[in-house]
DNA sequence: GAGCACTGC
C-alpha cells in the first residue's frame, strides 16, 4: 500500500510538473499503473537469466556457461532493439535489458539561453586582429558583460553585495577586472577567494592575459607553497583558507579595498570562517566593499546574514539537462548504475556523449569497472567499445590522465567517479550522469572525539549540481537512481555545512588568536553545535594554549603560526624542550597528510606489507615508523624510483616535504631552534606525548585499549605496527571508527611521562597501574621487544 | 587482519 501511496504521488508530481514547465519535451506515462503487481511480458526474467541469477547464490556449477547465455540472450535483445528502432532509442533504451531500469522524467533544470546575440559577437570575434583582441572581444561575450555597469552602480551604493552568478556567467574574471577598470585598485588591492588551488591560479592566469600583464605583476595568486604576487599586484586570486591566514597578520584587511568571497555556496571551513571576520570588519571600514557570490539556491540566505545585502542576479550559460528518475528505489544501487550505463551505452548512438557515474570510494568503483568489463566482454564487437575509466582524489596522477583523453572515433567514455566530478574537475564530452544519490561523508562526533566516513544520501543542491555536469558542452541528460519522491521529500536541501560535522580545535585557536573571545556568541552564519566548540576549548585549555580566562597564552600564540591541527602544533612546540624539533617536524608532516602514504595495490598486498614491516623493526611504533619513511626518503635524494620500491605514495611524500619546508621556515617565527637529535627516541616520544597526552589508553586484559581520559573501549588499527604487539600503555594520534572503534597512529608511551608532562591534566591515580604491583614496570609485552 | 569522500592552511 505504502509502495502505492508513492507511485501515486510521484505520477502526480511529475505531471504537475509538465505542465508547470514547457520544457518538457513529451511526458511519458508511468508504467506503474498498468502493471502494478501483474508480469509485464517485456520486462518478465528470461529463464537465463534466472538461472544466472541462481547460480550466483548457491549452485556455482558451470557459471560461465550461464553467464553466456544470459550475454547471448542480451545481445540479441540489445541488437534487435537497436536496429529496429533507432529513431526514438531513447524511449526504449530501458527495454534492452532484461533486468531493466524504468526511469520517468521529471524536469528539465536549467536551459539558460545560449545567447541569441552569438551572431554578433561571431562577429566581433572573427574581425579581431590579435590574440589579445580577441581575447578583449571574448570578455564582450560573456553573460556578465551587459551587467557591467549596473553592477559598478550597485557596488558604489552598497557596501555588501550578493552576486548570484551561474556557472560561465565570467563573474570570476570579469567582476574583479571592472573593480579594477572602475578605479577600486588605488585604495587597495581586490581579492578574490576560490575553494581550491587550482581554481585560484588558472583563473589568475586567465585575467593576467585578458589584461596583457604578466601573471605575477598586476594580476596575481596566492595559495600555500606559492605566492605568485609582487609589490605591482593589485588584483589577487587566492584560496579561501590563505586569506584567513593574512587575517592573522592584519586583521582589519587594511591592504584590501574589496574582498570577493567567491563560490560561497560551496560552504568550506574557510568561507563559514571568513564570512564571519568580514562581516565583523565591514562595521568599521566602511571603505571596504564584500561582495559575496553564490549559487541560486541559497542567495536569500546569504542576503539575510549580511543584514539583508541586495541581491545582484547574472545568468549563466548553460545548456538543458533532462533529469530522469527510476519508477520504484532501487535496492542496489551499484548494481542500477551498470545497467543503467550499460542501456545508455547499447540504445544511444556512440560518439554522441560520454557517461559519468558518481560513486562513493574508490573500492566500489574498481567493483564496478570489474563488473562493467565482464559483462562487456562478452558483448565482444556487437556492441561499440566502452572504455572505462575510473577516477578519484587517490588514484595515481598518470592513471588520471587517462580521462581527460579524447574519446576516440566509434567509442564511447564511462567515467566511474568520486565527488571529485561534482565541483574538483570537469571532463569534456560528458552528456549523461548516472546518480546513485549516495556520497561518502566525514563526520565528527564532539562527545567521543570519534570521527567516521558514512555513505549518506547527497543534499538536493549536490544532486543538482551533478546533474549540471552533463550539460556543460550540450544538452545532458542525468538518471537519478531514486524516486522523484526521493528527491522531493527525502533529501535534504543543502549538504549540512562542514563547520558543523568538523573538528574545531584549529578554528578556535585561530579566532582566539584573532581576538574574538566570546565564541559562542560568535556570528556564525551556521553555528557549530555548542559541544563541538567546548570540547574545542577544553582541549585547548589542556594544552596550555589557552589560560582560564580563555585568553591566548604564550603557547597558544606560537600554536597559532602552524597550520596544523593544535595537537600537532603543541608537539613541534614542545620539541623546543626536547631538543629534536627537526625530528619532530618530519613527524607532524608526515601525520598531517593523512594515512594514505602506504600504496597497497591489491594484487601485490604481501609485498607491500612487507616493505612497510621494514620501517617498523624493533617496534618502534607507528610515529617513529613515519620518521624513519620519511628520512630514508630523504637519504635516497627524494627518488621517486625508492618510492616505488617501497610501496609508497608518491604524490604524499611530496607533500609531507612541501609541508614539512613549510614548518621549517617557521620554526624561525616562533623562536625554536632547529636542532636533530635521531637517536633519541625517548625525547621523540616525549615531544609528541606533550601534545598527545590527551589520547593516552591502556591496555586491558582482553587485548583492547581503554582510553584514560574520557573511557571508552577502542583497539590498535590493524594497519599499524604495534597491533600485535599491544603494548601496556599508548598515545594514539586519532580515533576512527570503521567496523570498530579503532586507534590510528600509535606509540608506546611510560605512563610516568603522562603525570610528568601534563601534572594538570593527569593525577598518579589516572596512571596507577594495579597490574603493577604484581608485575614492575616495563615488564610489560612491548617491552620485551 | 582492515579499507581512506573531498578540500584547505
Amino acid at each position: 500500500m505504502r509502495e502505492l501511496r508513492y507511485k501515486k504521488q510521484i505520477y502526480d508530481l511529475v505531471k504537475k510538473r509538465s505542465q508547470e514547465d514547457d520544457n518538457v519535451n513529451e511526458y511519458r506515462m508511468p508504467d506503474a499503473y498498468d502493471d502494478e503487481g501483474g508480469v509485464n511480458q517485456e520486462k518478465r526474467f528470461s529463464v537465463a537469466m534466472e538461472r544466472y541469477r541462481d547460480s550466483k547464490d548457491g549452485d556455482k556449477m558451470n557459471p560461465f556457461a550461464e553467464q553466456e547465455a544470459w550475454e547471448d540472450h542480451q545481445i540479441g535483445k540489445a541488437t534487435l532493439k537497436y536496429g529496429s528502432k533507432n529513431k526514438k532509442q531513447a524511449d526504449d533504451y530501458n527495454f534492452v535489458f532484461e533486468d531493466q531500469i524504468e526511469f520517468i522524467q521529471g524536469q528539465v533544470m536549467g536551459g539558460v539561453n545560449v545567447d541569441d546575440e552569438v551572431n554578433e559577437e561571431e562577429y566581433e570575434k572573427s574581425i579581431a586582429k590579435s590574440a589579445h583582441e580577441k581575447l578583449l572581444a571574448d570578455r564582450k561575450t560573456l553573460p556578465v558583460y551587459p551587467y557591467r555597469e549596473s553592477l559598478l552602480k550597485a557596488v558604489e551604493d552598497h557596501q555588501v553585495l550578493v552576486i548570484v552568478g551561474e556557472t560561465g556567467s565570467g563573474k570570476t574574471t570579469q567582476i574583479p577586472q571592472y573593480l579594477h577598470e572602475a578605479g577600486y585598485t588605488k585604495r587597495g588591492m581586490i581579492g578574490c577567494t576560490q575553494p581550491r588551488r587550482v581554481a585560484a591560479m588558472s583563473v589568475a592566469a586567465r585575467v593576467s592575459q585578458e589584461m596583457n600583464v604578466k601573471l605575477g605583476h598586476e594580476v596575481g595568486y596566492s595559495i600555500r607553497f606559492e605566492d605568485c604576487t609582487s609589490d605591482k599586484t593589485v588584483l589577487k586570486y587566492m584560496t579561501d583558507g590563505m586569506l584567513l591566514r593574512e587575517f592573522l597578520g592584519e586583521p582589519d584587511l587594511q591592504s584590501y579595498s574589496v574582498v570577493m568571497v567567491d563560490e560561497a555556496h560551496e560552504r568550506t571551513l574557510s568561507t563559514d570562517i571568513l564570512f564571519g571576520l568580514v562581516k565583523d570588519i565591514a562595521r568599521f571600514r566602511p571603505d571596504l566593499k564584500l561582495l559575496i557570490s553564490s549559487a541560486t539556491l541559497d542567495a536569500e540566505k546569504f542576503s539575510d546574514y549580511f543584514d539583508s545585502a541586495p541581491i545582484f542576479k547574472i545568468p549563466g550559460r548553460r545548456f538543458p539537462v533532462e533529469i530522469n528518475y527510476t519508477k520504484a528505489p532501487e535496492a542496489d544501487y551499484l548494481d542500477a548504475a551498470i545497467v543503467t550505463a550499460l542501456q545508455i551505452h547499447v540504445t544511444q548512438p556512440p560518439g554522441d556523449g560520454d557517461i559519468l557515474v558518481f560513486l562513493t570510494g574508490q573500492e566500489e568503483i574498481e567493483t564496478a569497472e570489474e563488473i562493467l568489463k565482464h559483462r562487456t566482454r562478452g558483448l565482444g564487437s556487437k556492441i561499440a567499445e566502452l572504455i572505462i575509466c575510473p577516477i578519484y582524489a587517490n588514484l595515481p596522477t598518470e592513471l588520471q590522465a587517462k580521462i581527460f583523453e579524447p574519446t576516440p572515433e566509434g567509442a564511447r567514455k564511462v567515467v566511474l567517479a568520486t565527488n571529485i566530478a561534482e565541483t574538483s574537475l570537469t571532463i569534456d564530452g560528458i552528456k549523461y550522469v548516472i546518480d546513485p544519490g549516495f556520497v561518502k561523508m566525514k563526520s565528527y562526533n564532539p562527545r567521543t572525539g570519534m570521527e567516521s566516513l558514512l555513505i549518506t544520501p547527497i543534499s538536493k543542491a549536490s544532486a543538482n549540481q551533478r546533474a549540471g555536469r552533463s550539460g556543460r558542452t550540450g544538452p545532458g541528460k542525468c538518471f537519478r537512481l531514486y524516486t522523484a519522491y526521493n528527491y522531493f521529500n527525502d533529501l535534504d536541501d543543502n549538504t549540512v555545512p562542514e563547520i558543523q560535522r568538523t573538528n574545531l580545535a584549529n578554528v578556535v585557536l585561530s579566532l582566539k588568536s584573532l581576538g574574538i573571545h566570546d565564541l559562542l556568541n560568535f556570528d556564525f552564519m551556521d553555528p557549530p553545535p555548542a559541544e563541538a566548540l567546548l570540547k574545542a576549548l577544553e582541549l585547548l585549555f589542556a594544552l596550555s594554549a589557552l589560560n582560564k580566562h580563555g585568553e591566548l597564552t604564550k603557547v597558544g600564540r606560537k600554536m597559532a603560526e602552524f597550520p596544523l591541527d593544535p595537537m600537532l602544533s603543541k608537539m613541534i612546540v614542545a620539541s623546543d624542550k626536547y631538543k629534536c624539533s627537526d625530528e619532530i617536524i618530519s613527524i607532524a608532516a608526515m601525520l598531517s597528510i593523512g594515512s594514505s602514504i602506504f600504496y597497497r595495490p591489491k594484487d601485490k598486498q604481501v609485498h607491500a606489507d612487507n616493505a612497510r614491516l621494514n620501517f617498523h623493526m624493533g617496534n618502534v611504533g607507528d610515529h617513529i615508523a613515519l620518521l624513519k619513511v620519511y628520512s630514508s626518503w630523504k637519504e635516497t635524494n627524494f627518488s621517486t624510483q625508492w618510492c616505488y620500491e617501497n610501496y609508497i605514495q608518491v604524490r604524499s611524500m611530496k607533500r609531507a616535504r612541501d609541508i614539512r619546508d613549510q614548518l621549517e621556515g617557521l620554526l624561525e617565527r616562533v623562536e625554536i631552534e632547529l636542532v636533530s637529535n635521531p637517536g633519541d627516541l625517548e625525547a621523540i616520544k616525549k615531544s609528541i606525548t606533550s601534545g598527545y597526552f590527551p589520547h593516552s589508553a591502556k591496555m586491558q586484559k582482553n587485548g583492547s585499549y581503554r582510553t584514560v581520559k574520557h573511557p571508552q573501549t577502542v583497539y590498535i588499527h590493524p594497519s599499524s605496527g604495534l597491533a600485535q604487539v599491544l603494548p601496556r600503555w599508548v598515545v594514539y594520534h586519532e580515533l576512527v571508527l570503521t567496523t570498530k572503534e579503532y586507534m590510528r597512529q600509535v606509540s608506546e608511551l611510560k605512563p610516568e611521562w603522562l603525570v610528568e608532562i601534563a601534572p594538570h591534566y593527569y593525577q598518579l591515580k589516572d596512571v596507577e597501574d594495579l597490574a603493577s604491583k604484581k608485575m614492575p614496570r616495563g615488564e610489560g609485552r612491548a617491552s620485551k621487544d
